[in-house]
RNA sequence: GCCCCGUUCGUCUAGCGGCCUAGGACAGUGGGUUUUCAGCCCAUUAAUCGCCGGUUCGAAUCCGGCACGGGGUACCA
């Protein structure tokens, strides 16, 4: 059997890695592992008007960050480097011209003005925009020889009038391909427009550059989003006028967001850069985009990626598209996140804050906040009080009540126990309830009403700071102190 | 407009002709544990399976039509 061979294709032209291409790159990835076989990165910068400065790089880091490493790519080479579209030009030029030799393609002057021009016109007449196949016969009268020798369009060339390549798409018949996930799908030619192959910058259009790379690096599967289902037929009509292997296809189904469009920048963060400062696991976000179309067959919600890489078979894959939302990754974050060793965790949240908190006090504090945690962001909103006294309090705090608290743990030793008794009895003893000595205590200390347990806090906090904060109230509103 | 793909709880999904008076997860709600929040445990709300017809003893599951949603229709990918 051949080797599984599948890629995602990125294009440089936008901030970061897209989400959806995590998840094209991620079910790319566990079918290329579980044959065997290997998983490849390709960059299609073939649109130089898009194009965006540092866009590759951040795409690679990003994958690196999910842990989806690839075999070949272009910061790692491989048997079929350049791995980049704008260093193979020399490919795309060769096969095109090949195609107007078969006269399967054939060279095009027609202008962007006058194209659109021409759609103008057919809009007008309420006919579907194409290209009305102008330059298809343009051949000196009568002449039997394909344009790529006929004296016409070798004239113009000379004169150096600019011209694309255009796929010549058989008036008659149909193309059918079939889709792993979706079963047969069929396209009729006369309704598939001349696409151009070649641009008038040399540049190929993604359906040349696809079709001649994959072909070129092997590529057996090619998984990827289902809003390319209506170019395949050109694509497969290109494997057939070259005489090559057609690949096996599957369409994944596009993730939405909620209002149900394509996901977009506008309506979700869409950045895989996004999710990693928010402080979402890679781990995690993998799970969650796994359960995108497609559901463990044991019913598992939990699973790592080795895990669905033995189970996984893309014939499963629904065709639904699913909306993509953000509270089940977050609760799987979560989840994630509690499920860490101490120190493993400790670690990440160390490098997550640029080592700006000591190791050993996030060690000391996270058994208290784990529970509460669904990001690692939230670490600071959570715990950032031990580090800095709060700058904003929830509310005044009461002097009164504290002050019964404040003598309370001057008497105690300085342990939870003693200090919890301590609380107690000064609560019995002037009739206030303990629990609201609690929460007076935990204002004062942390700004809020909400967090991890007051009285470990303290303890971590120790009892020189502890007191100090107890001491220095924040002037509260002049009547609500009472002494 | 035309072409293509889709349609099960708010969301992610299970379901492959009888096991479905449709199961699980997230979110929601109620309760328990608790000094708060969270977590955990228990319970619970929620889908006439888009609609209409057909096939069948029997349909969420098969077929047809319609409606709705999405994608495509570029010298963008």
């Amino acid at each position: 059997m051949k080797t599984v061979r599948t890629r995602i294709a990125p294009s440089p032209t936008g901030e970061n890695l897209h989400i959806g291409n995590a998840y094209t790159a991620l079910i790319n990835f566990v079918v290329a592992k579980q044959n065997n076989g290997q998983f490849i990165i390709r960059i299609e910068d073939t649109d130089r008007t898009r194009f965006v400065l540092g866009s590759e790089r951040r795409i690679l880091e990003s994958l690196a960050w999910l842990g989806i490493p690839h075999d070949e790519g272009p910061d790692n080479d491989g048997p079929f480097a350049p791995y980049r579209q704008s260093e193979r030009l020399e490919f795309y030029r060769k096969y095109a011209e090949e195609l107007v030799e078969k006269d399967h393609a054939y060279y095009c002057f027609c202008t962007p003005d006058q194209l659109g021009e021409m759609r103008k016109e057919q809009e007008a007449r309420h006919e579907p925009p194409r290209y009305d196949g102008h330059c298809r016969e343009l051949k000196t009268q009568n002449s039997k020889l394909p344009a790529k020798r006929d004296p016409a369009p070798r004239d113009k060339i000379q004169n150096g009038e600019k011209y694309v390549i255009r796929l010549k798409v058989p008036d008659e018949g149909v193309t059918t391909f079939t889709d792993l996930i979706r079963g047969e799908i069929s396209f009729e030619n006369k309704l598939i427009d001349d696409q151009v192959l070649l641009k008038s910058d040399g540049f190929p259009t993604y359906h040349l550059g696809v079709v001649v790379d994959d072909h070129g690096m092997e590529i057996s599967h090619v998984i990827r989003g289902e809003e390319w289902i209506s170019s395949t037929p050109k694509h497969i009509l290109l494997y057939r006028f070259f005489g090559w292997d057609i690949p096996v296809y599957a369409h994944l189904p596009l993730l939405r967001n909620p209002d149900k469009s394509k996901l977009s920048k506008r309506k979700n963060p869409v950045w895989a850069s996004w999710y990693k400062e928010q402080g979402y696991l890679p781990e995690a976000l993998l799970n969650y985009l796994a359960s995108m179309a497609w559901a463990h067959p044991k019913g598992d919600e939990l699973f790592s990626i080795d895990g669905m890489i033995k189970v996984f078979d893309l014939k499963d894959v629904q065709t639904t598209a699913p909306i993509f939302d953000i509270e089940k990754l977050r609760w799987m974050n979560g989840e994630y996140l509690r499920s860490y060793q101490l120190s493993a965790i400790s670690y990440q949240l160390y490098n997550f804050f640029n080592q700006k908190y000591p190791l050993e006090m996030i060690e000391q504090i996270w058994p208290l906040v784990r529970e509460r945690m669904k990001t690692l962001k939230e670490f600071e909103s959570l715990a950032g009080f031990f580090f800095e006294r709060p700058k904003e309090y929830e509310r005044p705090v009461d002097k009164k009540l504290l002050t019964f608290s404040h003598h309370a743990l001057e008497l105690s030793d300085w342990n939870h126990d003693a200090m919890e008794k301590r609380i107690r009895e000064a609560a019995e003893k002037s009739g206030i309830k303990a629990k609201d000595l609690f929460m007076e205590l935990r204002i004062a200390i942390t700004g809020k009403s909400v967090g991890p347990p007051i009285l470990e806090s303290l303890e971590i906090l120790g009892r020189e700071e502890s007191l100090k904060r107890l001491s220095v109230i924040p002037a509260p509103e002049p009547e609500s102190i009472t002494i």
